[in-house]
DNA sequence: ACCTGAACACCGTTCAAGT
DNA sequence: ACCTGAACACCGTTCAAGT
């Protein structure tokens, strides 16, 4: 159902012998399968990004009509939404120890989380209109297993999961949309200082130069995680 | 430069006799301006989403030639960067009491934050591929200057902001994707109950039907804070 | 200074047809 | 069961031209 992680092999010389002999090279392509569509889509999407994305260059990569794709899928956006779900996929669900650290347990899948949607920065700007497909729900899944079996109360477990998700999400979102280029970014910021009596503060703080994105990430999870085992302390079971 | 709220009135009638009347009533229609291409592009956008926003069909709404709008505008890119940014103008900043309640002003200007992308719901969708206008940033400098007033030291501001502006992305984006229509979100929950061997705690704590967004957002924004006046304790000035 | 129509190089998708 | 080409109704944008 989700294809593998098959994408990345060998992308970047095969790219410049396509463009430079662009037709040829029929080299008796696999036959076509819904594998092949979403592992070649996950390729176009991280080499030219969302708006890369087109049926017809789909197509022309996988050797064959852009018809032929419909076979297979029902339309474009369903090959969004497979894309996104097969970078997704979570490799580490069957633990062997059942770790009763819950706090590094729940740390760890996020930054996993994080840093799989940031190898595909398209994968960011995509979740917001897409469905949830399966491997994102084993993600919750697991992620509520582990809040519950920690102690949270069943009445607090949607509240907590949806504050994780909610920052996960927000903060790979923001990575990508904020974490322009080092000359955009010097220009941004140049570009506030010319402004500094209107945004004297985040000018001082120098907000969009600070690019220790893992850094912040975690400190803030930390927050987040530090103000739900409080409320967990008062509310529940108090540890194990 | 900002399109004010001019983008609500009588959108839906309007509609209804344009569809009837296709292309009739040129009635003297006013001179094109960035103002008004804006405003307008945001009513095309709340009515018909992302993918309703066409060059073609926002000259039409103007009662112009498509031609007509590049020369107040260098493509279509900056008119999605104008929209947005217009929806996010922030009406507060002088307030007259500088509350001593830097925990309610901030919950205040978050929840004003998230119900302005809200009420325009392709705004979720649309700001991870774009830059920040000077609308967000003005938002960024008076949480800056809020959190900083309330004691943040220098050195946490940044992550503090982050943290902050992240669960706040994350929330109103996440509510946007999974906030599906009433019979969605059943069919959603229906599909997991079929497959509750796979999914079995998100299926018992009835994840996807919990749609208590407003409460949800609430909880966990207050989790977050605890966590970042319980940081702010420790480091620097306790309080006031 | 502001607006326009014709034209170009693309899109996603339907349909009727091939093997 | 799987693939295809021609065709339709769109796109964003360039360019040369109008007032």
């Amino acid at each position: 159902m989700a294809a593998k992680r098959s994408g990345a092999r060998g992308k970047r010389s095969e790219r410049i012998s396509e463009s430079l002999q662009p037709t040829q090279e029929p080299r008796s392509e696999p036959p076509l399968s819904l594998e092949r569509i979403v592992a070649t889509a996950v390729e176009l999407l991280d080499a030219q990004g969302v708006d890369g994305l087109t049926m017809r260059r789909l197509a022309e990569r996988l050797g064959s009509s852009p018809m032929s794709l419909y076979w297979h899928v029902d339309n474009k956006e369903e090959v969004f939404d497979l894309a996104l779900d097969s970078v997704l996929e979570y490799p580490g669900p069957p633990q062997i120890a059942e770790s009763r650290d819950w706090r590094g347990a729940v740390v760890h899948m996020l930054e996993d989380w994080r840093a799989s949607m940031l190898r595909h920065p398209w994968s960011a700007s995509l979740l917001p209109r897409r469905a949830l497909g399966p491997n994102i729900l084993s993600r919750l899944e697991l992620l509520s297993k582990t809040l519950s079996k920690a102690g949270v109360a069943d009445a607090d477990l949607n509240v907590a999961i949806w504050s994780l998700w909610n920052y996960v999400m927000g903060a790979t979102i923001t990575r990508g949309s904020v974490d322009l280029s080092d000359d955009d970014r010097v220009a941004a910021q140049q570009r506030l200082t010319r402004l500094s009596e209107r945004y004297p503060t985040i000018e001082r703080s120098r907000l969009l130069l600070d690019n220790d994105w893992d850094g912040t990430f975690r400190k803030g999870l930390d927050f987040l995680l530090d103000g739900l085992a409080r409320d967990n302390e008062h509310s529940s079971i108090p540890g194990r």
